[in-house]
RNA sequence: GGCGCGGUAGCCAAGUGGUAAGGCCAAGGUCUGCAAAACCUUUAUUCGUCGGUUCGAUUCCGACCCGCGCCUCCA
């Protein structure tokens, strides 16, 4: 079988691939640059990274695109609050975005687009609307006229009917004729930033900028477009219907989206004091694959609830496969190769595959890596493994690491020298062969404050670093 | 109120109309100068509750209870 997801807009998992020539045309709602992330966000980001894995994969290739929200109300208010231009504000936590992105390992989209190199591009779309009739216009603002799209509620499967109510509801702070109206163009306020363009002087909605940088990236047709559960309305429905009435083609074939993340079984807030951006967890003594670890291994349509035990337990479980790992690298095995094995890493392979294949079932592909490593430890013990074996399990491990990414360290590697270590260790042979056990102790004492830790195995000593 | 999701061992969690993966934790054991690592054994006769369909349901249907999300900015 071949790779399945949940599509939104279908309610079902469908068989997917690219339209055309093998690349997945995707485009992923990015991070709003007002503060730092959260856990929250990351979970959604982590989806994104696993995903782009998984398709890679699977064989296409990949052009994709994702946003930066750059210019929002909140953005606007600190701006202001801390007497900096929304450019330089917004600057210091687009660096910390990529800071913290590169921490848990993200890979970085094909192209990512600030919404504010963009605005010509959405004010000529928007122009555009008017043209063909989708828009009206209140105060200097620009309105998308709803009632002009009937497919709207196709997404999120919300039907409005009935749900008129024709009352001027204050949303964004503009007037609208129908409360499911959106703002595309925000008429320039008093002591705001404002762009000067042919729908006037002001800024963008929120909606309009992903519409359009999708389109002109990606073109009208996106093969896949993510997010977290919560865009899928208003967000995503005002994405297809600014985009469909604009291009009069279908705007994205699949629609993904992850779950919500929770801390302590309850929403994040600020004022529930479970708050957590990856920064806080990462002062905690935390390693950012725990964190990476933890927020892949709950399949991203589950709702994932985040706690510090659960850091905990996924630290354990990335020592076990590293563990592993070290094993497999460094063992003296004994010449052969046993057929079974190599069998037996064949079938691991294709579970971990079918696993994944299967919506992203990051939890079931963790399960087939785990018993295969228990497995090839058994094997280990009693000696049935051989050097001949060492190729196919470490493939197994490389396919499992080309999704999770936990394996390497955080490479601190500037604590101590590898030539250094081994000299210490040799030393320590040569105490513990006089039976100066209270030296070898102390070597290992010295090196675990460095790091380092130390293994004495039937076949000598091996290493890791913590 | 409307729409949707979920309730599986101490914790996280997969899964199926045929009798419960995996990880973490805990206890005991093998190995070991010590310490690790690894392995073994033990830990849900049971899958929110009550009914129904069925030879058989955790898995299908209904009702109920509980938790959560969206419906307003939000990953």
């Amino acid at each position: 079988m071949s790779l399945r997801l949940y599509n939104t807009l279908t309610l079902q998992v469908q068989p997917f691939a690219p339209d055309r020539d093998n690349t997945v045309r995707m485009y992923t709602c990015g991070p709003t640059v007002y503060d730092y992330a959260h856990i929250g966000n990351f979970r959604t980001f982590v989806f994104y990274d696993i995903l782009r894995r998984w398709l890679q994969a699977s064989g296409f290739g990949l052009n994709h695109v994702m946003n930066i929200t750059d210019v929002d109300d909140k953005i606007i208010r600190n701006a202001t609050a801390q007497g900096k231009s929304i450019s330089d504000y917004s600057a210091i936590y687009t660096k910390a975005y990529f800071e913290d992105s590169a921490l848990l390992r993200l890979q970085k989209p094909e192209h990512v687009t600030p919404a504010t190199e963009h605005i010509p591009e959405m004010a000529a779309a928007i122009r555009k609307l008017g043209e063909l009739g989708y828009t009206y216009e209140g105060e200097g603002s620009t309105y998308f006229r709803i009632s002009k799209f009937p497919e709207y509620g196709k997404l999120s499967h919300i039907n409005f009917s009935g749900n008129r109510a024709g009352a001027r509801v204050d949303v964004d702070e503009y007037e609208k004729d129908d409360a499911r109206d959106f703002v595309l163009w925000k008429a320039a306020k008093e002591n705001e930033p404002y762009w000067d363009t042919v729908v006037g002087r002001g800024r963008p909605g929120w909606h309009i900028e992903c519409s359009v940088m999708a389109i002109e990236y990606l073109g009208d047709t996106l093969d896949l477009h993510a997010g977290g559960v919560d865009l899928i309305f208003p967000h995503h429905e005002n994405e297809i219907a600014q985009s469909e009435s604009l291009t009069h083609h279908p705007f994205a074939r699949f629609w993904v989206h992850s779950e919500f993340l929770l801390v302590d079984g309850q929403k994040m807030s600020k004022s529930l004091g479970n708050f957590h951006t990856l920064r806080d967890i990462l002062d905690k003594g935390f390693s950012p694959e725990s964190v990476r670890y933890l927020l892949a291994s709950v399949p991203y349509r589950k709702a994932l609830n985040f706690t510090f035990d659960g850091l905990k337990s996924a630290a354990t479980a990335i020592d076990r496969m590293r563990n592993f790992a070290l094993r497999l690298a460094t063992e003296p095995f004994d010449e052969g190769q046993d057929a079974a094995l190599d069998e037996r890493a064949v079938q691991a392979t294709a579970a971990f595959r079918e696993s994944m294949d299967d919506d992203l079932n990051t939890a079931e592909a963790l399960a087939a890596t785990f018993e295969y490593v228990r497995d090839v430890n058994i094997a280990m013990d009693r000696g049935a493994f051989r050097t001949g074996n060492r190729e196919r399990a470490q493939e197994v491990l490389n396919l499992f690491d080309s999704v999770f990414d936990v394996l390497s360290t955080g490479a601190d590697s500037n604590s101590l020298a590898d030539d250094k270590i081994d000299a210490l260790i040799e030393e320590r042979k040569q105490a513990k062969k006089s039976r100066n056990f209270s030296r070898a102790d102390e070597i290992r004492a010295l090196l675990a404050d460095a790091g380092v830790i130390l293994e004495d195995t039937k076949d000598g000593v091996r290493w890791k670093r913590k």
